[in-house]
RNA sequence: GUCCCGUUCGUCUAGAGGCCUAGGACACCGCCCUUUCACGGCGGCAACACGGGUUCGAAUCCCGUACGGGACGCCA
């Protein structure tokens, strides 16, 4: 049996690190099984659903390097739906129930005040054919709901073990709004059945639906697929992710932290694994190592520091035929491999090298606490032209001439040089910065 | 409120009754290397939520408590 899975997000709102995490998860297992992946969109709530998130959803995720086989939308396939769901109504499955919203916000009320769970009375079973009249009469439509067996519901998920649940513990969940549009219950089920799905991936929110689901899948004739229910992540205080951490999308990731997509996936793919979370540098080793079993089921706190760490690994990892394009269009066409290299082991985002290469090229503010020392260091200065060994030799000069060494040698050097107390090796910076500024910011007059 | 799930070093976790004076990874601290940073090498600190029980023996099994998460939509 060939695996196929689907990620199913909808487009209300950008993707952010929880949805992706779970997109992930199902794609790699779909690449290691050498499976089929299903890009399906989520768009059955035509209100909130927007083509733009849509777009921007499916822009992250090839950014996060996460390709589909095959795209669907709900949307195109609501002919579809409804034949199913005509056949449900058709074995009695979907019954029309007439309460309004309002009506049915305060019998969920009474209940929880009674300390009884909120689930659907099922009042609308008891209907006489008069009272539906009637309610027709009045130009109400009914929303339809399907219909539980209360009976025990059980499957193995691949995250969660065994999961039991009993029919009689969950509300009959409304397929069909008032106004004649079918539900993402529904929909979804179906779907699953019509493009083969064999393995549903989601986050654990899910975990209760799937109950209703199983019994969708059966009332469909067709067998459920198996489950997979990956543990929610939590913000570092082990609260709600989406409320603290709500604007951390990927989007923001990539343009507004100007991340390295596997610095977000090397974590994402194994917060929350036995194996350690590592810097990678592409997927394979990720799909390579991927297994459920490796995943727990409780909540892993989520810490974006941990990406800006495996940001700067990744960048230091990096050789310069990856990013030289990458350099023009951050406007440094200039900038070479011998730079880069100088540079790399000091970058903790790919953008911070503009301000190395402000410090080697442009005017910079330097500092010099020592005027006499530097007008003494600058006179020592090796005529050009300039070798990788100019800096070793200048600086040996130095030493011998002050009787300085160590870092009351180096520092004021390279508070001069570069007018910061920390960066790249000077012996290389120094060439990079070029005698002329080198001998402009030492404040070295040329005897006449 | 009801149902479901979870709780092992700061973090992610290993652990399915004796192999655990609880292992690894990351972080942190120290030393070495490096005339900065980073990398690398070596070493160190550091945890079984709490209370009962079962057992010769419990991180592991049972019960309870606390705390946390999820679900309970004419959203997905």
């Amino acid at each position: 049996m060939t695996v196929k899975v689907r990620f199913a997000p909808s487009p209300t709102g950008m993707l952010h690190v929880g949805n992706a995490r779970t997109a992930l998860i199902t794609w790699l297992f779909a690449r290691k099984s050498g499976g089929h992946f299903l890009l399906r969109i989520d768009d059955t709530d035509q209100e909130r659903s927007k083509t733009e998130y849509e777009l921007a959803i499916e822009d992250s995720l090839i950014w996060l390097g996460l390709n589909w086989d095959e795209k669907a939308n709900q949307k195109d396939r609501l002919a579809r739906h409804e034949e199913r769901i005509e056949k449900l109504k058709a074995d009695g499955r979907l019954y029309p129930c007439y309460e309004t919203p309002e009506e049915l916000g305060l019998k969920r009320k009474s209940q929880l005040s009674r300390g009884k769970p909120p689930i659907y009375d099922r009042a609308a079973l008891e209907l006489s054919s008069a009272q539906i009249a009637k309610y027709e009469a009045q130009g109400r439509s009914p929303h339809w709901r399907f219909k539980l067996n209360h009976e025990p519901i059980e499957w193995n998920d691949h995250i969660r073990g065994e999961v039991k649940f009993n029919g009689s513990d969950l509300s009959d969940p409304v397929v069909i709004r008032e106004n004649g549009q079918p539900l993402y219950h529904l929909c979804s089920v179906i779907d699953d059945i019509d493009f083969d799905i064999t393995h549903v991936v989601r986050g654990e929110d899910h975990v209760s639906n799937t109950a209703a689901h199983i019994q969708m899948f059966e009332a469909l004739g067709a067998t459920p697929p198996e489950f997979a229910h990956n543990a929610l992540i939590s913000d570092a205080e082990g609260g709600k992710l989406s409320k603290r951490l709500g604007s951390l999308s990927i989007k923001d990731l990539r343009e507004e932290e100007g991340l390295e997509p596997m610095a977000v996936v090397s974590l994402l793919a194994r917060l929350g694994t036995s194996d350690p979370v590592e810097a990678f540098a592409t997927l394979e080793p990720l799909i390579e190592s991927f297994d459920f079993s490796k995943f727990s089921r409780a909540s892993a706190k989520f810490d974006p520091n941990e990406i800006f760490r495996l940001n700067a690994k990744i960048i230091h990892d990096t050789p310069f035929e990856d990013v030289n394009v990458r350099m023009a269009e951050m406007g440094l066409p200039d900038l070479d491999e011998e730079f880069w290299e100088a540079v790399r082991p000091n970058l903790e985002r790919l953008r911070d090298i503009k301000d190395w290469w402000a410090v080697a090229k442009g005017p910079v503010e330097t500092r010099i606490e020592d005027p006499e020392f530097i007008t003494q260091a600058a006179a020592l200065l090796p005529p050009a032209p300039w070798s990788e060994n100019t800096w070793s030799e200048w600086t040996k000069a130095v030493k011998e001439n002050t009787g300085r060494k160590g870092k009351s040698l180096f520092m004021p050097l390279r508070q001069a040089l570069t007018g910061m107390d920390h960066g790249p090796e000077l012996d290389k910076l120094l060439l990079l910065i070029g005698p002329d500024k080198v001998k402009e910011r030492l404040n070295f007059k040329e005897a006449a």
